[in-house]
DNA sequence: ATGAAAGCGCTAACAA
DNA sequence: TTGTTAGCGCTTTCAT
């Protein structure tokens, strides 16, 4: 591969020179600029990015760490990330933690290993513990760059987060569907295991705080039997789905913590001949590109990951910039109604009267 | 941050020996060694992998070109990609080239800059002309690994290829249609402009020629009013059923050339009032996790990403252990019947007799 | 079993 | 306007 010396020996000058003409830092004459980029060209030389990265200290990569790229909600946020950064030059690292907690440890070792400028970590509590976290500035005396996203618990003292208000997005679903006239309203909600669900196992534990507040606050307070589990994936919602919707009596609206998990509901619903939104409403929580395309179109509160990711790199490159920076406000949620919620149907509820 | 002289100091040998003690590439004194690591744990030493991989000229990294991550078939390539090259130590750098050739290139010549070890082009035929690609090997005397996936084109001589028989799979979309009866068919076919239609701007052509063939074979060749254009997007796909539902003798069914498209049809097909698969039978193509969860459940050609993305790396590893290397034997499709497809039904056809 | 020293490819003072 | 030189942090051959 061709080196900056290649070039410099072949244009009869010195490195220095062919560097300083690359980068502009000082004035070349126009002949010597000239010759230089003839060779530049001829020989194919790319300037080495890892030697420079050395010497500068710079990488111009940042990390990423997701639960899950499969999940479109953060393949979005990671396509976001990239159209985002890349006028800067960035590059982005994504990587999946799995919500495994001594992975995540690795690959963000590991992300530090390879020198990234900064990280973003974009995961729910739990599923990333502070700890974890906290570790990485524990020994260094420079704190890497570092912000968090979407973080479900309280405001992390470490790092500056972009918020989401998940407690009113939860109210929103709730009282949507309340408003509409439902009175048994079923949840399906994030969590590490389905036997023991204690609050400290709930990974979207603020969503379900909000929900159950609004609907105490109108007097009808969760029925426990209609809260599911699931874990975030299609599959999840749809078993979650089939064991409430074949309950004595079956809720007549499903809140689901996320789009994926609302799909699966959907998919539930149909398979046992239940239609939406007639006999179950349905509402969801991301709004990925797809469910605008469902059949029926999904009704689900808006996070957009855009927005999030924008938030996280104009944090992360004023911090790169050595900045101080606080949390921005908390994002704030907007529930689009679409076509899978509507009034509950009483010709065709299983609940008629309680 | 902490370098290996510090560590070296405070343990009282040279870098050489804490070199030694974290490769294990020569026998160290019990001794030393835990002393080392003790130092290594106590000041947080991360050995840097930039300066490793300037001096061993391995970056331990590999470029992924797709065409967009935000189409959950890519995105779950990446995520095949991470998963499988994670115990190896590699890291991805996943790039979008939104079928941008200009932006490709840059893209691409970034990858060369931060030495990637190699790259995976996973990508239709003139989302990414071969000359951009072969200009990436044009001025080195070594050849950086390269390998192509699902490349829609011709075998590609300047790098080993997975391929895909699209071919076949068009066919097999088509005659599963019409051995339920189907006679009046659609498609939906990726292209670069919906004005010029010529052959050559069309992206997905192999699996329309695979659909054509077959429909000529038996007899019923494709009506070009119902040869509908999109643009992989789900978006796109609506549109062009929006099209060719609304025509005076729409089709009783349509094959979607890519599953994001295939559930926009299914989209329109529901807005206008049109029954999937009674009315309408939709046979999408790729095997997106999602589309198994659609309702109905989507009926369609299956490529699994994961497979692709496995034997992919596998070439590639072996090119970067310097291997000769020839492209595996092409990837055979397979459809999936769901939900989606059904014998045209007379009774609610528009299509009565022609 | 350990150390010394060279060098990966580049940038940025410091000289000239 | 251009050259010289000293590293960035590591690995590895050659000594000891």
């Amino acid at each position: 591969v061709t080196t900056i010396y290649d070039v410099a020996k072949a244009a009869g000058v010195t490195a220095a020179t062919v560097s300083y003409v690359l980068s502009g830092k000082r004035p070349v004459s126009k002949a010597t600029r000239e010759r230089v980029m003839r060779y530049v060209q001829e020989l194919g030389y790319r300037p080495n990015q890892i030697a420079r990265s050395l010497i500068k200290q710079r990488t111009k990569t940042i990390g990423l760490v997701v639960p899950n790229i499969g999940n479109p909600f953060y393949a979005e946020m990671a396509e976001a990330a990239e159209r985002i950064t890349y006028a800067a030059g960035f590059r982005i690292f994504v990587t999946n933690t799995y919500r495994d907690e001594h992975l995540a440890q690795n690959l963000l070792d590991d992300l530090l290993s390879r020198r990234v400028d900064g990280i973003i970590v974009a995961s729910e509590i739990s599923s990333l513990a502070e700890e974890t976290i906290q570790s990485l500035n524990a020994t260094s005396t420079i704190t890497l760059p570092l912000v968090l996203c979407l973080w479900e618990g309280n405001e992390p003292s470490f790092a500056p987060a972009v918020r989401f208000d998940f407690c009113t997005a939860g109210r929103q679903a709730a009282e949507h569907l309340l408003n509409l006239g439902h009175r048994r309203i079923g949840i399906v909600v994030d969590a590490i295991s389905s036997d023991g669900v204690t609050l400290e196992t709930i990974r979207h534990f603020a969503r379900l705080a909000g929900f159950q507040q609004a609907l105490i606050q109108r007097g009808y307070p969760l029925d426990q039997s209609l809260l599911g589990i699931g874990s975030s994936s299609l599959e999840s919602g749809k078993k979650a789905a089939y064991r409430l919707l074949q309950l004595p009596v079956p809720p007549t609206a499903i809140f689901a913590t996320n789009d994926l998990m609302a799909l699966g509901v959907m998919s539930a619903a149909w398979e046992l001949g239940i239609h939406v939104p007639h006999q179950l409403s349905i509402v969801g929580f991301d709004d990925i590109g797809l469910v605008a395309y469902s059949t029926p179109p999904l009704t689900t509160v808006i996070m957009r990951s855009s927005t999030v990711m924008e938030q996280a790199l104009d944090l992360l490159f004023r911090m790169i910039e050595g900045k101080q920076v606080a949390s921005p406000p908390i994002l704030q949620p907007t529930l689009v109604v679409r076509g899978s919620t509507a009034p509950p149907d009483a010709k065709h509820s299983h609940s008629v009267d309680y």
